[in-house]
DNA sequence: TAAATATATCGTAATATTGCAATATAATAG
DNA sequence: CTATTATATTGCAATATTACGATATATTTA
């Protein structure tokens, strides 16, 4: 049918997937990029920086918002977003716990 | 409209976003983390241990193959799944370096 | 208050993803 | 060769994502 069966799956898998979507379109790589390298982000700079229209960045914005890893703070007439340290790390770990489970020992009853 | 508009993007920022798409689904997170207890893993057990068809985890399985994380060995009549050590280690140090980008200094200019 | 500036949301079209039944393909056993 | 067992592919329906124009909302300036 096309509907995730997330309730076949653990809170930690859903949890890991959806961050993991957040990370899955170029634009928000884009953006978390930019937002790493200038510590601070606005709307309308990205716009210009990436070339995509002014509803489609915010859109984008708002998923990166949703899963916490960016927050905003309105400055102005604008919105300033950043990085949420806290969520970072959090997010961070999450994808180191799943890569240090791998040791690559020996190709034993491997392919 | 509707189609991810790549060619804005560069190289790094696409691959990135592919990889992050196939973690995008708890079903793949599981997958994989079989895969890290059990150090192979087949089709058919997915299919008993997920509750998904068994045309499901072959579609999830070769998301992961073409993304190279993942490769497959036949064994007799059924194929044998294991992590690609090479492009694990590529695809971790991928993330890595994205996540090691932020540095939490001072709350200067920041919201 | 009205105009200007900037972001968010709505509505909609195009495309992508998810899931599964049915079927095709491949290897082994008899 | 035929039946069995297991995986891959196809076709289709349901849902999700992406993108953008139009519009709503919010803040500052005149």
């Amino acid at each position: 049918m096309g509907v995730t069966k997330s309730d076949l799956f653990t809170k930690e898998q859903n949890d890991l997937a959806n961050v993991a979507k957040a990370f899955a379109h170029p634009a928000r790589i884009a953006i978390i990029q930019y937002l790493l390298k200038s510590n601070a982000c606005i709307n309308g700079h990205l716009v210009v920086e990436l070339g995509l229209a002014q509803a489609t960045i915010s859109q984008h914005l708002r998923a990166l918002k949703d899963i916490g890893i960016i927050q905003g703070a309105i400055e102005g007439v604008s919105v300033s977003y950043c990085i949420n340290p806290k969520r970072w790390e959090e997010v961070k770990n999450h994808f180191s716990n799943i890569f240090e489970l791998y040791k690559n020992p020996n190709q034993q009853n491997c392919c």
